[in-house]
RNA sequence: GGUCCGUUAGUCUAGAGGCCUAUGACGUCUGCCUGUCACGCAGAAGAUCACGGGUUCGAAUCCCGUACGGACCGCCA
């Protein structure tokens, strides 16, 4: 280490060869213990803690915990009963001469450093710094630095250029909020700051930067949950002259290559396993499915197609088979029962195979014969195994509250290995689906894909529902990790899937006027994929929130309470920026 | 926009209509202690039980509303 005039050491560069020596540290007072007489003074720095003692009683008088002091004394080997191997610094102590406070603390603390966190969320963001004092927080932020390091290398190794786009871009239709930024200069009008770089990364190709790659701020205003922020980072990327599965090749080797160093858990292995929409729909009720769950859906609708239970009827009825949990308590049960209601589902059926081949349940009585046997035969279900049946009449409806018993299901039955980080890849997602609530068509995911068949598919597919698109999530234990896409680059295929959503060609002319220029000049096929950095480290640390990853996060409502964002204008910066402000009262 | 949960000294927490003049631990302050290391011992201070209203003879405790915090649904191409 340098020294300069406040250290000529850090803390765990102090050891046994040190003995004799005259050093200057400086750091926090981590604690004092006063033996009378003799006093200790624990001293924390970057690296690690140092005990330092002193024999006179007045030295240390009226020093407060967290104090930035500069401390100069001479190293000591202690007696060999009084190492402290927690220490690394444990087998000395030095012995202090001079002491100068260089900042005082407060006397009182919000919270132990040590066990901050332990203290209410609400607090420790409030005073993020001394939270962030606490190596075990700091830890999460060597991580991310190390993570962020391996990555951009991994990037250049790669053959990917950095190209950094602007913050202050215009604001887009479709997709999530924007947060709006006013300007000065053009009085009412907006920047926007970029959910994604989208549609800078497919410029950068039709400029020929044919791989690119930027780890970049996204900023969506949308409500937040423990895994959404209204700011986190992607490790975004594009390719030109590409197949999908080659984007896909590279973002299996980001995941797998990141994960393996940088957790200690098990890594699914490389292929990463392809399931298409369709199929993570039916076999686990959801587009990201955790894989560590063994539990998989049936599709029971053709063998109860003339049911005589009402609930069954004319809907598609999905079943989970569970073994071995025949003899669970009718209150375990009730349980499940309670949950499905609470997920807003009329009720929930299930069956138990007994020893003698027969069901036992409340729905048996409305089963044939011949509906009895071909459960048996086709779900594979065992003696004092469970049926959990879930029915809706809308496909969309059964397919994802079958998931979320599934998930239900794994949980309450520890079936989750906790060890294991399971990735798959989701692909060959719709095109479009259809929002029954507003009566239109709305695109699955990203605009400016890529259909399978290109244009000829909208004269394919009588129904536009059937149109698949070059689409990609990567999913690891049910979390969304990276989402992508072969582009689209033809004009006419593009306007032609905003037709479906409802633009006019000359409107979407107008709202990407940039990108339909461009892709006049001659664009090379081209996609890419974003990796969320921030989940990525969520997972590797098995944080419960996204916060914990973040050095200076809102809190889940949006606001900063240490910064005390977002505030109020003062009434001459909103004249500079021609804005007048008219908060509603709610009455 | 909606649903659910929470809010008690600086911090974490006990508390289930009268045992509350509110428990314990940590922290803070004072004193004692020459080998501790989350030192120990003795003592002290520190809480309008988030706020407003209601029910009740009586509310930290039950009800309603508000604020704040969290999880979820909607939303997040």
């Amino acid at each position: 280490m340098k020294e300069n005039i406040y250290r000529t050491h850090h803390c765990i560069d102090i050891d046994k060869k040190m003995v004799g020596k005259r050093v200057i540290v400086s750091g926090w007072i981590e604690n004092i213990r006063d033996h009378g007489g003799v006093l200790f003074l624990d001293l924390r720095d970057n690296t690690e803690t140092l005990q330092t003692v002193s024999n006179d009683d007045s030295l240390f008088v009226g020093l407060a915990k967290e104090s930035v002091v500069k401390l100069t004394g001479t190293i000591r080997e202690r007696s060999k009963d009084t190492y402290n191997v927690r220490l690394k610094t444990g087998e000395v102590e030095m012995l202090v001469e001079h002491l100068e406070v260089l900042s005082p603390s407060l006397h009182e603390l919000p919270f132990n450093i040590m066990t901050s966190k332990e203290a209410s969320e609400e607090l420790r963001l409030k005073y993020r710094y001394l939270d962030l004092r606490n190596e075990k927080v700091r830890d999460n932020f060597k991580l991310r630095s190390d993570v962020l390091h391996f990555l951009r290398n991994k990037m250049y190794d790669l053959g990917f250029m950095e190209v950094q786009t602007p913050i202050l871009t215009a604001s887009s239709p479709e997709g999530a909020r924007d947060f709006v930024v006013p300007s000065r200069n053009f009085k009412g009008k907006f920047y926007a700051l970029p959910q994604a770089p989208q549609i800078y990364k497919e410029l950068l190709m039709v400029g020929g930067v044919e791989k690119y790659f930027q780890i970049a701020p996204c900023f969506r205003d949308e409500d937040a949950r423990a895994d959404r922020t209204l700011e986190f980072y992607q490790l975004d990327f594009e390719m030109s002259y590409v197949t999908e599965e080659e984007v896909l090749e590279i973002g299996e080797e980001i995941f797998y290559d990141t994960f393996k160093k940088f957790s200690n858990k098990i890594v699914s292995p490389r292929p990463f396993r392809r399931i298409s929409y369709h199929e993570a729909m039916e076999t686990y009720g959801t587009d990201k499915p955790d894989l560590r769950n063994p539990l998989l859906i049936q599709d029971v609708s053709e063998i109860l197609k003339d049911t005589t239970f009402g609930p069954f009827k004319k809907s598609y009825i999905k079943a989970i088979v569970v073994s071995n949990i025949g003899d669970k308590s009718n209150s375990w049960f009730n349980e499940i029962v309670e949950y499905a209601s609470s997920i807003g589902m009329p009720g929930i059926g299930y069956l138990t195979l007994m020893s003698d081949g027969s069901f036992k349940g409340p729905i048996d009585k409305f089963l044939s014969e011949k509906e009895r046997d071909d459960l048996v035969k086709n779900t594979g279900i065992t003696n004092n195994g469970v049926i959990f049946f879930i029915a809706n009449k809308r496909l969309l409806t059964a397919q994802k509250q079958a998931g979320q018993i599934r998930s239900e299901l794994g949980r309450k039955l520890d079936l989750i290995d906790n060890n294991r980080l399971e990735l798959c890849i989701v692909k060959d997602f719709p095109m479009f689906l259809y929002d029954d609530e507003h009566r239109k068509y709305e695109f699955c995911h990203n605009p400016f894909s890529l259909p399978h068949g290109g244009i000829s598919d909208y004269d394919k597919y009588e129904d536009v529902l059937d149109i698949l698109a070059y689409q990609y999530d990567f999913v690891c234990n049910g979390n969304e990790m990276a989402s992508g896409a072969i582009r689209n680059h033809d004009l006419d295929s593009l306007a032609k899937g905003f037709s479906v959503v409802g633009y006019t060609r000359e409107e979407v002319e107008e709202k990407f006027s940039s990108i339909f220029t461009a892709f006049k000049y001659g664009c090379p096929p081209h996609g890419g994929m974003a990796p969320g950095i921030d989940r990525i480290l969520m997972l590797i640390k098995d944080e419960p929130n996204l916060r914990e990853v973040q050095a200076f996060p809102t809190n889940a409502s949006g606001a900063d309470n240490m910064m005390g964002s977002p505030s109020i204008l003062t009434k001459t910066q909103l004249k500079e920026l021609g804005i007048k402000v008219e908060v509603k009262k709610d009455e």
